[in-house]
This record gives C-alpha cells, sequence and structure tokens, in this order.
RNA sequence: GACCCUGUAGCUCAGUCGGUAGAGCAGCACCCUUUUAAGGUGAUGGUCGCAGGUUCGAUUCCUGCCGGGGUCACCA
C-alpha cells in the first residue's frame, strides 16, 4: 500500500526533527510569546518589531532564503527567512529542516517585498512543533484554490485537518459559536438564568423519541440518555426561578441523515406567567438580533419583513377543502391518496393530518412562518386554547424554508390533565411508552406551576439557516460517522 | 430499514469497451540569498475499499460485505 511512502514521508520527517535538536533547539518548546494575532500584525506599519507564530503553509525555499506563509486563526501572513539576518545558525538548523505544516514562531520587523506583499523580515526563528504526519494540499492563488481537501469522509473523520485546510469549515464553526454567545447574551439581558439539567435521566421525557440507554453500575440501574430538557426545565419554574434556559445537547437513538445527527444541541427556554404568543414575539426577536449581529453573508433567513403567522387548522381546512373533524378521517386519507401522500392504511388521524401537513404546508414555507393553534392530539405538554373545545392547544411551530425551527407552547400547568394526557397519548401510538409515566413530574406540578411560555430551538437547524448550510454534519464539529 | 451514486498514489483527479495503471501537487536528492500554484535537474511512490465468482487472465464484468454521498422511510 500507500503506506510505505508515507512511512518513508513520516520518518524523513522524524529525521529533520532530530536534526533539529542536533542544532541546539528544543523539538517541543513550552511557549512562545505573540505581540499579536496574524490580522493585528497585518494592520501595523512597515518596520513594526513583530513576532507572532502559526502553522507553515507554504513554503518557498531558495538556497539561503526562503518565504514561507505563517497561518493562525485570524489569517495568514508572509515571512522572509534569509539566513545572515537570522540568528547563527538558525537557518540551518531549523530553516532547512522545516516541512509544510510545521508550527514556528518569528521576530522581525515589518516590511514589503518587491511585489508589494506585506510580511515579517525574520531576525529569529523559534521552532515550535514538527509535522510528522503531513497534511493535505493546500495551494491558492489569487484567491482560486488547488487541490482541494474536499472529501467529505476524511474531512468530517479529521476535522483537526479539514479547519487547518478549509478556511469556510473554520469561519461557520467560529460563527456558530459567535451565535451561541450572542443567544447567550440575549436572554441574560431578559434576566434569564442558564441552567443545566440531567443529561442521565431515570425517566425520559419532553418528546416523542427513542432514547439512548445506559446503566449505572452502582446504583444497579438502567439510566436513559435525555430526548429534551424541557421536564426539569419546568420543575425549575415551579421552583420559582422565573426565566431560565438551557443549551445542551439532546440524544435520539433515530436515523442520520442530512438534517439528524444523534445527539444535537437545543436551546429551551422558559418564562413564568408568560405564553405562547409572547414567545413568539420573544423568538422572532431572538432571530433578527442574530442576524443582525452576525452581518452573515449566505444567511437563508429573510428578516426584512415581520414573520408570517398562520393557523395550523386553517391552513390544513384551506388546502384540502375538507372541515377538520375526526368524522373526516376517511376524507382526508382520499385526499393523501389523491395526492400521493404516502401514508399508512391504519394511520392515526392525527398522524394523517400531520402527515398531510408536513407534505402540502411544512416544504412551503420559506419566509420565516409562526403556525399557530396545533391539535391537541398531537401536543401532550400544551395547554388547551380557549374557545376550541379542547380540540386545539396554545402553540406554535416556526418554520422557515421549509425546516422547523422553534417549538413552543403555552406550558400545561393542569396536574390532572397532565395525567390524563399522558395516558392518552400512551394509547394513541405504538410507540415505547414507559417514559409517558413520569409520576415525579405531575407530583412536581402539583405543587403549583404559574403560567408559562416555553420554546425549543434546535441550534444545529439553526446554525445551517444561518450559515445557509446544507448538511447537519457540516455545522457539527464531530458527526456521528460508521466505524 | 429501502433504493440510487460512489471508493484508483499523502491530497485532487484521469484511465483501462478484461491483458496488474497515469497526471498535478506533496514527499526524496542536488542547485538556487525577494519568492508567491517559485523555478531547474534527477530518482521515487499504487495488492486500483475488502472477500468471493466468471475468465487463460479482473483494478475493469457479476455477487456479497464495509465506508462515504444522496433520495425516501423513521423522527410531534
Amino acid at each position: 500500500m500507500s503506506e510505505k511512502q508515507l512511512n518513508d514521508i513520516i520518518s524523513s520527517r522524524y529525521e529533520k526533527l532530530n536534526n533539529i535538536v542536533k542544532g541546539g533547539n528544543d523539538p517541543y518548546p513550552y511557549k512562545f510569546d505573540r505581540t499579536g494575532l496574524i490580522d493585528e500584525i497585518i494592520s501595523l506599519n512597515i518596520g513594526a518589531k513583530v513576532s507572532c507564530a502559526g502553522r507553515i503553509m507554504s513554503m518557498r525555499k531558495m538556497g539561503k532564503a526562503a518565504f514561507i506563509h505563517l497561518q493562525d486563526l485570524t489569517g495568514k501572513i508572509q515571512v522572509y527567512l534569509k539566513d545572515n539576518l537570522l540568528k547563527p545558525n538558525q537557518y540551518d538548523s531549523i530553516a532547512r529542516n522545516l516541512d509544510l505544516g510545521d508550527i514556528v514562531g518569528v521576530n522581525g520587523e515589518i516590511f514589503e517585498t518587491k511585489t508589494k506583499e506585506l510580511s515579517i523580515k525574520a531576525s529569529s526563528l523559534t521552532f515550535l512543533a514538527k509535522n510528522i504526519r503531513p497534511l493535505p494540499n493546500s495551494k491558492e492563488k489569487d484567491g482560486e484554490k488547488f487541490d482541494l481537501f474536499s472529501n467529505k469522509e476524511l474531512r468530517y473523520r479529521n476535522r483537526h485537518l479539514d479547519l487547518i485546510t478549509n478556511k469556510e469549515s473554520m469561519s461557520i464553526f467560529i460563527s456558530r459559536s459567535k451565535m451561541i454567545k450572542l443567544i447567550r447574551n440575549f436572554l441574560d439581558n431578559l434576566n434569564y438564568l442558564e441552567v443545566e439539567t440531567p443529561i442521565l435521566q431515570p425517566v425520559y421525557g419532553g418528546a416523542l423519541a427513542r432514547p439512548f440507554e445506559t446503566y449505572h453500575n452502582t446504583l444497579d440501574r438502567k439510566l436513559y440518555l435525555r430526548i429534551a430538557t424541557e421536564l426539569y426545565l419546568k420543575r425549575l419554574i415551579i421552583g420559582g426561578m422565573d426565566k431560565v434556559y438551557e443549551i445542551g445537547k439532546d440524544f435520539r437513538n433515530e436515523g442520520v441523515d442530512r438534517s439528524h445527527n444523534p445527539e444535537f444541541t437545543m436551546l429551551e427556554f422558559y418564562q413564568s406567567y408568560s405564553d405562547v404568543e409572547e414567545m413568539s414575539i420573544i423568538t422572532e426577536n431572538l432571530i433578527k438580533f442574530l442576524v443582525e449581529k452576525l452581518s452573515l453573508t449566505k444567511c437563508a433567513i429573510d428578516c426584512s419583513k415581520p414573520f408570517n403567522r398562520i393557523k395550523y387548522i386553517e391552513e390544513i381546512e384551506r388546502i384540502t377543502r375538507i372541515k377538520f373533524d375526526e368524522n373526516n378521517h376517511d376524507k382526508f386519507m382520499q385526499y393523501s391518496k389523491n395526492n400521493s401522500i404516502d401514508v399508512d392504511p391504519d394511520v392515526s388521524f392525527f398522524k394523517l393530518i400531520d402527515k398531510i401537513f408536513s407534505d402540502k404546508i411544512e416544504k412551503n414555507l420559506i419566509a420565516p412562518t409562526f403556525v399557530f393553534d396545533y391539535p391537541l392530539g398531537i401536543s401532550p405538554l400544551a395547554k388547551v386554547k380557549k374557545n376550541s373545545n379542547g380540540k386545539l392547544v396554545e402553540r406554535f411551530e416556526l418554520f422557515v424554508n421549509g425546516y422547523e425551527l422553534a417549538n413552543s407552547f403555552s406550558e400545561l400547568n393542569d396536574p390532572a390533565d397532565q395525567r390524563e394526557r399522558f395516558l392518552s397519548q400512551k394509547s394513541l401510538d405504538d410507540i415505547e411508552s414507559n417514559h409517558l409515566k413520569d409520576d415525579e413530574f405531575i407530583k412536581c406540578l402539583e405543587a403549583g406551576m404559574p403560567p408559562t411560555g416555553g420554546v425549543g430551538i434546535g441550534i444545529d437547524r439553526l446554525s445551517m439557516l444561518l450559515f445557509n448550510i446544507d448538511s447537519i454534519k457540516d455545522v457539527i464539529l464531530f458527526p456521528i460517522l460508521r466505524d
């Protein structure tokens, strides 16, 4: 295999490392003082004394001189290494033994080359770390890239290499980090308290999904990885925390595709004495705040107008021209057939409606749109809407580009009602339902929960929309892959 | 879970209508004190994802498996 050749490269690089040591240099020094990051250094005037460090991304050796480009998080800068300008022996012992991918520090002075490229004329070169295993090629000229490291599998499996070579990839994750900071800013300014609730849970709940199971040896007990933070956050509302949020991982033991990773990041926030209407305003403000502050180039969320607001049942009736009534199950079935919507023949009424909704309506919600007033049957944690004969709940989902981005309720706080909903939900469908008998949560509700509005936003989906990325794997640093 | 596409050098790719493979870059040796996809000279580098089958002969055709991408299903 190629291993032989790769091994040749590796051993040759160990040899160079050895040469560097023989020249009296520490192969892995402990510290290097920089005067700034590269973008700061580039903004300085010619003649300024600087020191900077980074990874060697290109190198042109010419006997007793060499040009290299150093890269750090903020950019690239060219460095001119010349034998008689460096400290004695640095050129022969270090520069001659450098490879692409090595990490070095330089001290020197800002100058301009013949071709007017701002560069550092190095007066000292410090070796900092060896690239033993070669990096993918990355050459560019005038912004055009050659030999891109573009193999998705290799990029996901070697994210460090992806980040080094693909600037776009790095910038997505920088933006994601900024986005999460901004979310915290936004909620903190509204006096929200950030909290952490258990990931290992004896009973899972707050969503309908298959969980991951695990086991605690000492407690001799089965535990589940949470599928949502919802129920614990509500306990904190009951406890008087007033406004709480959590940003953290949820885990769902389901399929993997372009928009699903088994572990994903959720934001949930809950506000006492509030309801779904107010939460929709906060949500809209949050999204607009993020879009404004992130100065995005490719954002897929159109924030130029107020978000649309429509009603679930009205849309279903408008599209199908069938009255929303369980007695019309057959008519809706017929509608599905006529519109080649693929459903199980013995599907439940609510699943059928939801399928129609998702196929005929959701997919066309491109501009940000709040959908309000969901049927009770698919919303076991939401409060019943007044004057709806107990058929609707106070809930919205926010759709953008056909994606569900947020989900929100006026939280059900009547423990007796909640108990009944859990029980009827259980019989509604075949899903393993042991998680639904969350008696502890009911007991908590019995302590009294104020009226409360809650919202959940998938952080990965939000990233995809904000940065206009079409695969969840490109917004998660280490997405799940097979062995 | 189903279907479609895909897997050739470290990276990006070509190619063989079945006769064990090529390029650029990277790497190696030498030359080169302002280069920038640096340049020059020379020598390298591959069990063509894995396992079977058909065949005189397979990287190429067939089957299965594994990895990746995509469509769908699943997913409140």
